[in-house]
DNA sequence: ACAATATTAGGACATTGTACTAATTCATGC
DNA sequence: GCATGAATTAGTACAATGTCCTAATATTGT
């Protein structure tokens, strides 16, 4: 592992632990035993950082999708990938909590806007298919604002997670929001879909 | 008002526009042409600040729900006391979205699981009545899982605001907003109830 | 081996939040 | 009317921060 990437390392850790405006480049420095100056030659700027944190994430993520759309779409392969998403999105919450710079950045060098509508078209897709195979059923709530409340929740739930429930454990956070959202697939999935639901609840 | 007040005024001002971390107490200082030290005098700490900020959040929403509780209970009431409230929370949301400073606060000085607890309460309290004047029907979803989604919905619509749609305007920022949380309420409500939506979609 | 490039260390710089002191204003007693 | 004490204000100092610059060292390619 070369400099940089123990560099991006450890300013996930101590960014996750402690958040973004709290940890400072010199403590990242003095933790990995290199120079200020060094770190600021691989990241010129506290900026740089979090583009290359969300990099990352995107990429886990998109590993992820790629997993799942090799497969046979099923609710149960499904809601397996979204434990896997939400556990990513965990284990990256630190730059998630710099709102602040985060919406600085988004806009410039990050393309938000693409992300979210990558994750609102795979979403839709993915709906279609579990509706095609019989899993959903969209006859009583419109698939569109279904699309809506997975978009709203995947973008928010880590924020309310480490607001409400700093405390909780890893597991213990993924396991409450995992059966969140298996509540609200179980509002529109059919008998066949309701056998791949109980295990999140 | 006070030099407190115009103090606090400005910083919800500055922080609204440019968030927390961009906001130097300097700035605050300088805008309103008096020194650091003065500032210094009124909010020992920029944390100070934001606890006051978050005071003043709360206050008016405890008057908005005052309000609607010393009314009858209606759906389209309810519709536009959530409005307003949203627009409370739109007018103060230079604080949340500094999520780092948010959460060193909550826990100490602000006691934020009250808030959430008074939240969740008020909140069922509300369906309840509504669903025995007939506005609402939870047959088909369970009551306590609609609290989630509103509750969930209500902290954190503004953070997905701020960062998807930062170039909106106000006024189409909280019609959106306003138009999903109908239509999650399309769901539960009776035909009676209907009749109270259709101004939000 | 040497030249060119990449990496590292150390420190300078402006800016930040905060703390401190002295000056000024204000309110309240007589 | 004025003296006294408290409240408010201004100005500055301080440590810490993100960023930048320069010189030294290590690595690479030929």
């Amino acid at each position: 592992m070369n400099t940089r990437e123990r560099i991006l390392q450890k300013a996930i850790e101590l960014f996750n632990q402690s958040g973004m405006y709290n940890t400072g480049v010199r403590e990242i420095a003095r933790s990995l035993e290199i120079s200020p100056g060094n770190l600021s030659y691989h990241f010129a700027r506290k900026e740089d950082l979090l583009v290359a944190i969300l990099d990352s994430y995107r990429d886990l993520n998109d590993a992820i999708y790629a997993t799942y759309f090799e497969g046979q779409p099923e609710l149960g392969r499904y809601l397996e990938m979204i434990s896997r998403l939400l556990e990513n999105t965990y284990d990256h919450r630190g730059v998630f909590l710099g709102l602040d710079e985060l919406r600085a950045v988004l806009g410039t060098e990050y393309d938000y806007p693409a992300v979210e509508e990558k994750r609102r078209s795979f979403l839709d897709r993915i709906l279609v298919d579990l509706e095609q195979i019989g899993d959903l059923d969209f006859s009583t709530l419109d698939r569109a604002f279904m699309v809506d409340i997975l978009a709203f929740f995947q973008r928010c739930w880590i924020m309310e997670a480490m607001i409400s429930y700093p405390h909780l454990k890893k597991d213990r956070i993924l396991k409450r929001y995992m059966r969140t959202i298996s509540l609200h697939f179980a509002q529109v999935a059919t008998l066949q879909g309701q056998g791949q639901i109980g295990m999140w609840l």
